[in-house]
DNA sequence: TGTACATCAGTGAACGCGCGTTCACTGATGTAC
DNA sequence: TGTACATCAGTGAACGCGCGTTCACTGATGTAC
């Protein structure tokens, strides 16, 4: 069942599915460019079919309706925060940076990445879309993100340099089985304490990013990258990360 | 022309003024259970002429567009979140609690507004509704919650339970004169690190809820209160409370 | 290599929907003298 | 107190819009023998 696929699947390569697959990037691209100028909420499979040089209809061989098109969307959003978190954090490894330093970087290029994609930001960290349910691969695809923030919170546990909290918190039991597993093989002391260290951390970047684009920060200062650089930086000293802002 | 109105208005107080009044009440409280069940995106006008009991043109009596409707329930809810801020506040105080102490009770308050009311709250700190553009007035209604904010640190300073950041970050001239104007009379040193230490607490709680209600703590624990409650209170030791959790 | 058949991308018309907003109007309520 | 007039809440029809989705279809591409 698993091997070969339905029969009648070309075994050649199949120009074909060459074909489809192009038609389905492109179709991908301009939804994403649709996204990108006018948000989720605007979306439209008509306009798409447009663009295509197709009949509305015809767009129904490639998505099975608007929400799997927004499913789609949503996977690639949650994929690039992913890649730019990894990126950030391997640079800065690469360069010598402690994790506090990594956490910054992070930080910083999530909000880079949410600044200039401020409608993919929204569509994954903002209000969800109308009626729309989320199916758990999505789930997965966020998941990315966390394992780096996880990652720098272990190298600091493991390199000494994370603090202990001012007064630790009791919160033993308090994580259920998957989010244990996902630090599998990390029990260093105590290790639902930092992942309730996580949660902060997450927290106040989502936060921060969040208020600086739906305009709650407005007016709070010129100097808006230093802004966020400071606000983070003041939560993280709570998570014992002492950023270097 | 500021004095007695524009000519012809009654001075007896007004049946016709008084009936409209009602009206006016009875459409807002329609629209915010519109609002409450279905989201801002999908607030319709002629729906609430229907509920109404109107032709959907005897609306524009009272609304000049969906916008200016829109712009009616921000303010609403706005209002709402500073009375439960300040109320938590108020509260808090009576009851002998310190800063810390308040500010664990706001943001408990505002998080149980929040779930109360998820789509009020994804309407003024959710992504912003397709082509709205928010007036003025909005952003003076939201000023009662930084109000509160300040005055928590304010008062922490005065009362010397706030610990000074483990490393003092360099803020002199960052922030606006409209910002400074907000917590008038109050100079104490050093001011503008007390602005940084109230975006921080901003970031976080609104952090924490929006991540919890628009799905990012799904799965990393079965005590949600309690997975709140340490977030916040994580990241206010970098501010330099001590949240009694 | 050639023929019969299956697949499937794309068409175009249609269904049914709801929306925001405008406009000329009616008729009751309020006002001025 | 009574009359002439102004106000203005509410009507109902219309304009113009775009959407998601379905369906029977055509015709080119690919496959099996």
């Amino acid at each position: 069942m698993t091997e070969q696929g339905s029969p009648g699947r070309s075994r050649t390569g199949g120009v074909r599915e060459r074909a489809r697959a192009a038609v389905m990037a492109d179709l991908l691209d301009i939804a994403a460019a649709h996204l990108a100028d006018q948000g989720a909420a605007d979306l439209s499979l008509r306009a798409i079919a447009r663009e295509l040089g197709m009949a509305s209809s015809a767009v129904y061989r490639y998505v099975s309706s608007r929400d799997e098109l927004l499913t789609l969307l949503i996977l690639r959003a949650y994929n690039t925060v992913g890649e730019v978190a990894e990126k950030a954090h391997a640079d800065t490894v690469a360069g010598g940076g402690d994790p506090a330093a990594c956490w910054l970087a992070v930080a910083r290029a999530i909000r880079h990445w949410a600044k200039a994609a401020p409608h993919e930001y929204a569509l994954i960290y903002g209000s969800p879309v109308r009626g729309y349910q989320a199916p758990q691969e999505t789930v997965a695809a966020a998941v990315r993100l966390w394992m780096v923030i996880v990652r720098i919170l272990k190298d600091a546990v493991l390199g000494g340099t994370l603090r202990p909290p001012a007064h630790p918190f009791q919160v033993d039991g308090l994580m259920s089985e998957e989010v244990t597993a996902l630090a599998e093989g990390f029990r260093e002391p105590p290790f639902e304490d930092v992942v309730v260290r996580s949660l902060a951390l997450f927290a106040s970047l989502f936060g921060a990013i969040s208020a600086e684009l739906f305009g709650h920060f407005v007016g709070f200062g010129s100097d808006e990258e230093r802004v966020f650089d400071l606000t983070v930086a003041t939560a993280a000293v709570g998570v014992g990360l002492d950023l270097p802002v």
